[in-house]
DNA sequence: CGGAATCCTCTTCGATACTG
DNA sequence: CAGTATCGAAGAGGATTCCG
């Protein structure tokens, strides 16, 4: 009934036409959303797992195994000690990002204040600030961030306007290391609070310049700087 | 006054990021081909049905109700004679065209020839064409087409380098009027078929200067024009 | 222990029939 | 023509179990 050895059928839209094949391809549930958490790197399956509260362990293999058929995704075993298989992006999944991001940035419309059910997932968190960059508070700046929250490692690494983001120890030696919580960084990045207030009361930690905590709210601030800058 | 957040989405990813929340709006199925088929201009009911084969009238009734309560869609009366009510994006629908673009130009790698089972939609292809223009070879040109293919009218307006493309009859005068079917022309813009023979063949009839069809052809050819033919 | 296949329930999809 | 109502089929979500 079911050919099942060639690119799997799955359910598709029957129409020759670019924007309803790319459909085909990501448009099932959960499938974008997982290219999109492997924009900051490499991940482990449970990572992923963790990364997509609400998938199901058979719907995350099935759909890895399409992405994988795809060519989008590859997996790849990391040498030992870590031993561990890996999924990352491949230049056709990489081909997505400014999709994706160009997407986030059109549905900032619609993102209101966190739900309560909403979750604030660090992947997805970093993925957007690529999205919120602005070049313009960069100008000048040359400066690396290591930021743990909840568990998680992130690189920011800024220079010549440029931003770039990635999960996990990066052999880069940073020049900042900030440690908090999601809903923290959220505060701080809204400007719900302070980078000063944050630090004093205890809910974010600094090793090195104090200061570099404002300059890093002010690359990713949701509103514009202020009216004061040109 | 400001829409609120979207009040019962049916099926919501929960999670507080603005690339989730683009596909708790957009993300379910065939929303996005709705998107895709109004970008051409605004459409009855029964042209979007007819226009995506498979939906079923009471998704279609569905996802056209979310698109509006969203903001994305808006519904109009048609003054009279017409009457009929139609569907028109709004500018928040509008400006999902770039980003439908650009799925389009990446699934290219895709699409390959037509599979037996592929539908060619009228609409859907002249969308693809947006994405598909080539603004050399415009260079200097300043032309009109109208294009009656099974059915459906088209405007393609080039000036300027610039292209605009249109569904329903549109009040320009255009240059020339080629009348064909949607496989003939499918050909004829993967250059399986040439020009003069489309016309020679009785495939294709043109209203005006028969070499403006080549002009058409070069516009939107999917391989770059005159390298060495394979 | 991480990675995945298996069951089972629930929601959504897709096609047809039907109504204002 | 523009939808609503209905129902079988398919997919999603969650827990558990299996494999290495």
């Amino acid at each position: 009934m079911l050919d099942r050895a060639p690119p799997a059928p799955g359910r598709t839209y029957h129409q020759h036409c670019p924007v309803a094949r790319s459909l085909d391809v990501i448009g099932e549930r959960w499938t974008l959303l997982l290219v999109r958490d492997l924009i900051v790197g490499p991940k482990r399956y449970k990572d992923l797992l963790s990364g997509a509260p609400g998938i199901g362990t058979n719907l995350l293999a099935a759909r890895l195994r399409e992405l994988e058929d795809l060519g989008l995704v590859q997996r790849r075993v990391l040498p030992p000690p870590a031993g561990s298989t890996v999924y990352e992006l491949t230049d056709a999944g990489r081909a997505l990002e400014p999709i994706i991001m160009d997407l986030g940035r059109w549905a900032m419309r619609f993102l209101g204040p966190p739900r309560p059910s909403d979750v604030i997932l660090p992947s997805a968190y970093f993925v957007g600030l690529r999205a919120r960059f602005q070049p313009r508070a960069a100008t000048g700046l040359s400066e690396t961030y290591e930021l743990w929250i909840d568990g998680h490692v992130f690189q920011i690494h800024i220079d010549a306007g440029e931003c770039i983001t990635s999960e996990g120890l990066e052999p880069n030696i940073p020049d900042v290391v900030v440690t908090t919580d999601m809903p923290t960084f959220h505060d701080l990045l809204a400007e719900h609070i302070t980078p000063a207030s944050a630090i004093s009361s205890g809910r974010v930690m600094v090793k090195g310049d104090p200061a570099a905590l404002e300059r890093l709210v002010r690359l990713f601030a949701q509103k514009p700087p202020s009216e004061t800058v040109v």
